[in-house]
DNA sequence: CCTGGCACTCTTCCCATGCGAGTGCCAGCA
DNA sequence: TGCTGGCACTCGCATGGGAAGAGTGCCAGG
């Protein structure tokens, strides 16, 4: 429906308004692409571009702009993504080796993604449900108090107070401990609750009450959604957002200080590759004039967590869509390695 | 030297531009705060005040703002802390009850900063170096991988990985726990290093090297002070903050971002009450225009860490003091009681 | 030492004007 | 049918000149 022509307008629309954030006009097109013809016939596809809903001019007769349509067209069908160059690939990889635990590899995620992008940068933690458990740790803080420390194979430590209901003495606890990890230890979170299901039995009865409520805390702790957290930053290059400041940045700024927000936002996005959400595609109303591109990473073949980049609509989506594949599969390695 | 009514011509300017965000003259002065003299007069007093740099004017024949200096003598001198109602204190203390662990605790004081005071708040996370060691944990990971956990007085947990220079049996390891544990539990971090200075002589020869590796590593964990989290909110608040938009926020956003400069911020205050950094009196340079209130809490009568917030020098400095002050009062009282 | 009055200084707002960029349409040409 | 050059038209934006208003500094008088 849409010649290739007029296709190869759109792109270089996008590509030019990305790059001056001015309304492009059909003169400086052609002046700047050879696209072969002149200003006039550019015109006429700039028109029926229009018409399509993939353009739209500001004003009456200023230049054309993209419409959250005209860059969805653009992500899917114009424009690849763009590789990370060697250097770039090595100064990703030298950056994240440095890291010394699970929140320092997060924290230099976030400012490497927020760097190359130039955009803000959102990393979730490793999600406990599609991890493994690596050790369960219990520990007496007093007759009737236990502390329960669970560590997953990507380094994540979660710790959860137990009150028991009746005393726990040390060898029961050791039992306790010894015949929890031999089950569950490098199981996956979500075979947790079958693999101990008939724990409680293996003991005396006055230590079965204690033993299901920290079986309970345990299991809470492994499937409590809200624990997965995030971390954001670069958002001071929300300033380079645009010039109608305060109206466009505040809502953005609430919304990433709501986590939720947040990771519905990450959630969504299923593909096994590099999603793009654009404009007013995000369901939460502060972000319908900002992009989300967000990939999910792993330390296996398999995705634990999602990591990405909110920015402008007007972004370099292939630039950014590289960085952020990049940055994804170089995490995913260290996670592996560590 | 400065009479009692230019303090309060000045206590006025300062309460009447807090709460307009706009050059305030003599005339509106007179009309809003019965001073019981006339405009000339206030003018007279105005030009003193001026002189004596607590006071500017943005354009000539513009109303008068005060200066860093002029906030630094109304905080000291003209103006007390206000302190919260019943109300506002009810709803602190339930808000920050329901909190489940170190992080939510954090999470939640810092949404409160922020609501409270309309600003973007900072809140460290309690410090290792001045809490007290609750436990110390050692899990094999394989025969040459140990992780330690260590786990504070105030419920945070700490992990590092050792490599050690030899295998180590369950056996061996167990007695370091328990010999590490009854030495160190209970204490302050700064005594830990006297108390197991002497702790590899009581282990085999064979067993020595990584006795003292996992130790030094212990006391790295104790003394690393980049390990000094923080976390801040609000930041959507930085929108209020004036015209110029993003000349001013964005040194804002950078210099938040930077952990480093933030700790050292908090870090300066050592006061026992609330501090005040106005302005330029602040050494980084991205925050001249802003002011910081901040505060030490802790669970016992011993900060163990700050918090406060960051907002223009243009802020209600005593409901921000009074917040912030009553805010770390109910943080340390929810500490102590967990 | 305070007060009212007065002249003066700027900033800000508003409007008219001109310019330029960009468009839409049309007639002509391949 | 599709491309091109030409041309009239539309707006947005920057420019400049008043006019208004707020606020000041200073002075003479109480």
């Amino acid at each position: 429906m849409l010649s290739e022509r007029r296709l190869q307008v759109l792109r270089a629309i996008v590509q030019d308004y990305v790059g001056t954030e001015e309304p492009v006009g059909s003169k400086a097109l052609t002046e700047r692409h050879n696209l072969g013809v002149s200003p006039a016939t550019v015109r006429n596809d700039m028109a029926a571009l229009e018409d399509e809903g993939f353009i739209a001019q500001p004003h009456t007769s200023a230049g054309r702009i993209p419409t959250d349509k005209g860059y969805r067209l653009f992500v899917d069908k114009l424009a690849g993504v763009k590789p990370m160059t060697a250097p770039e690939r090595r100064a990703i990889q030298n950056f994240l080796e440095g890291a010394v635990d699970l929140d320092d590899v997060v924290a230099r995620t976030v400012r490497l993604l927020a760097q190359l992008t130039r955009q803000v940068a959102v990393v979730q933690y490793p999600s406990l449900t599609r991890s493994t458990v690596r050790h369960v740790e219990l520990l007496s803080l007093a007759p009737a108090r236990v502390m329960l420390v669970l560590i997953t194979d990507t380094g994540r430590v979660e710790q959860r107070m137990v009150d028991c209901p009746a005393p726990f003495g040390e060898a029961s606890l050791a039992d306790l401990r010894a015949r929890l990890n031999s089950r569950v230890a490098g199981r996956r979170f979500t075979d947790v609750p079958r693999l101990v299901e008939d724990l409680p039995d293996a003991f005396e009865p006055e230590d079965r009450g204690t033993v299901s409520t920290v079986l309970s805390t345990l299991l809470e702790t492994l499937v409590e959604e809200n624990e997965e957290r995030l971390m954001i930053g670069g958002t001071a290059n929300l300033t380079r957002f645009g010039h109608d400041f305060p109206l466009v940045i505040r809502p953005v700024l609430e919304a990433l200080e709501e986590q939720v927000v947040l990771l519905k936002l990450l959630g969504e996005a299923k593909d096994p590759g590099v999603t793009v959400r654009i404009g007013h595609e995000n369901a939460h109303e502060g972000l319908n004039s900002t992009s989300v591109v967000s990939v999910g990473y792993g330390s296996g073949g398999e995705a634990v967590a999602k990591l990405g980049v909110v920015g402008p609509t007007r972004m370099d989506y292939p630039g950014t869509m590289g960085a952020v594949r990049a940055v994804a599969r170089y995490v995913g390695q260290i996670l592996a390695e560590s």
